[in-house]
DNA sequence: GTGAAAGCGCTAACAC
DNA sequence: GTGTTAGCGCTTTCAC
């Protein structure tokens, strides 16, 4: 690997012009300058990131921690957070934490390890260690789509509860008389707010809610397809779902199928958030639109801002239903 | 930020005892590396990793360079890389260069700069230029997906040659008269293979192939439904289309449906890669599958076994078509 | 403008 | 077993 000293040899000159030339940190005559641009062209010289981060105390990486990269709506996000990382000259390093606290745990460490210039956080748990553990580290943190307890951090987020409840009083205005459930984990917030949008609305119509219309599973497909089936094999089957994400949603729909229950007829349905396939199917599918990569852009701009001394910001941004036709049975 | 002296002070002992504790490299007396993991514990001690990589000129992170996070089919096989990488205690920064060769030529610098322990790479353009760049900073790199030029190099690939020739077979069996293609770049190997294996059917049925029904496209799903369209409003438009890959053929489903096409009746398709959607449609997409994840968790394999004086191994997966309703008309 | 020198935080070689 | 020491590659005083 070719040094800092490898050039300036080669170029007859001393390793601090060399930095100062490629980092334009301070004037260098023209004929040296020159010098050492071709002498570090010559010899394919790539700074060591490592030296330089150790030297300059400081890095421009930012790092992103999501629960799943394979879900659209957390790289639509990224892309979000990407843009404004691009044009801020950051780098940006994408964390996998599989919707597992303990690997979300180990990619903090990591990142304040790598000292990374700021994280990007969806939180898989409302608790509060790992992002204290950042802060206490001094690094500027954003929590994103989910919101941690306590408002100490900085955070984007959904209003979820508006947009279910939104959801849930629409498919009551289409006739249904049972609307299921299937939400995520008690322990991520989108979760428990789409919930509570839930319960909202049922209480604002008087009607009581039903424990067994009422599914908590995991955020993906196959957990939304066994909870779907689950509610359809019950005793008293919902005529109406709500589901509460977009990787569910794929899984509720293929349960139905094996039900043979037909969309809206039997069941209508509403999804949360929006995707490519959701105008493809037949009916096409009613969701709870979220602003996705607005989300992640409104993040990266908090992080760009971010300080120790200023008072923590929470964005919450809006949802939109776009009613299409899953969720409108014929006549009812 | 506190420091492996801060921990060495902080329980009485050398900062060399220190990094022996925490590394495990050495023995250390029982009450000495106790005191020592007490301290690290209490300061909240994160190793610096750029030290830790100045020091030791290595890291443990791979990065994975890819076309597209957003596309389902690169993040399925991120997660093969990944499991692998887990497992062998290697963490995966993932990069998007945007089907860019400019970002990706700056991700391979920045892998460079940081010493990354290995590059997983589908590269964007056949050029060998970000290859021969690593392999001169004796980075180890494997190909995966998309083939460079020569043959200096580890890759991983599926043979989409004889999965579009199988396709398109299959078209002209249900009895196709005119079978259209949209491919990808002409840059990206890939997309020139699939288009080879469209060609090699249409010949060996005595078929000519019709420039006219030939597109090139960007692999995106606004470009797959603007290149149907295009094809659609042509002259003598096809009765049969094969797409090269899962987010054109989300486009051209779209295309057609704005046209009035019905599927398979007016215009049978058949897509290049599988995704959750294709069979919650209506007639569910008939693809060429790949072995999406395997080609990812191969392609971690040789990296790991990657060393500079073995020569290049070449992977070739198999494919597999995938019948279901969108390629077989009724009665033709 | 330029070079010499110090030091970022860590680990590995060496001495004991 | 343990501490002292040197040095990884870079940037940033400091002196000239």
């Amino acid at each position: 690997m070719t040094t800092i000293s490898d050039v300036a040899r080669h170029a007859g000159v001393s390793p601090a012009t060399v930095s100062r030339v490629l980092n334009g940190s301070s004037p260098v005559s023209d004929d040296r300058a020159d010098r050492v641009r071709q002498a570090a062209a010559d010899l394919g010289y790539q700074p060591s990131g490592p030296a330089r981060a150790l030297r300059r105390q400081r890095t421009t990486v930012w790092a992103a921690i999501v629960a799943d990269v394979q879900n659209p709506f957390f790289t639509t996000m990224i892309r979000g957070v990407e843009d404004v990382a691009q044009a801020a000259d950051h780098r940006l390093v994408l964390c996998n934490s599989d919707e597992d606290p303990a690997k979300e745990s180990a990619y903090v460490d990591v990142a304040i390890a790598d000292r990374v210039a700021g994280v990007i956080i969806a939180v898989s748990s409302a608790s509060r260690a790992s992002l204290e553990r950042l802060q206490r580290a001094g690094v500027p943190v954003v929590a994103v789509d989910r919101r941690p307890k306590g408002d100490g951090i900085d955070s984007v987020v959904v209003d979820g509860r508006a947009g279910a409840r939104q959801a849930v009083e629409h498919l009551l205005d289409g006739g249904a008389q049972r609307v299921g459930i299937v939400t995520g984990p008690r322990r991520v917030s989108t979760a428990e707010s789409r919930l509570s949008g839930y319960r909202a609305a049922l209480k604002a119509r008087g009607i009581e809610v039903d424990p067994a219309l009422v599914r908590h599973s995991d955020f993906r497909e196959e957990g939304g397809r066994a909870a779907t089936l689950a509610l359809l094999d019950g005793d008293d089957p919902p005529d109406a779902l709500f589901v509460a994400n977009n990787l569910m949603t794929l899984g509720a729909l293929r349960a139905l199928r094996e039900r043979g229950r037909r969309v809206p007829r039997d069941v209508a349905i509403v999804g949360f958030d929006d995707a490519p396939w959701t105008t493809l199917i037949t009916p096409a599918l009613t969701v709870v639109a979220q602003p996705t990569y607005e989300l992640g852009r409104q993040a990266a701009e908090l992080l760009i801002t971010a300080g120790p001394d200023r008072s923590p910001r929470h964005l919450v941004l809006r949802p939109e239903l776009v009613v299409r036709g899953s969720s409108i049975p014929p006549n009812r």
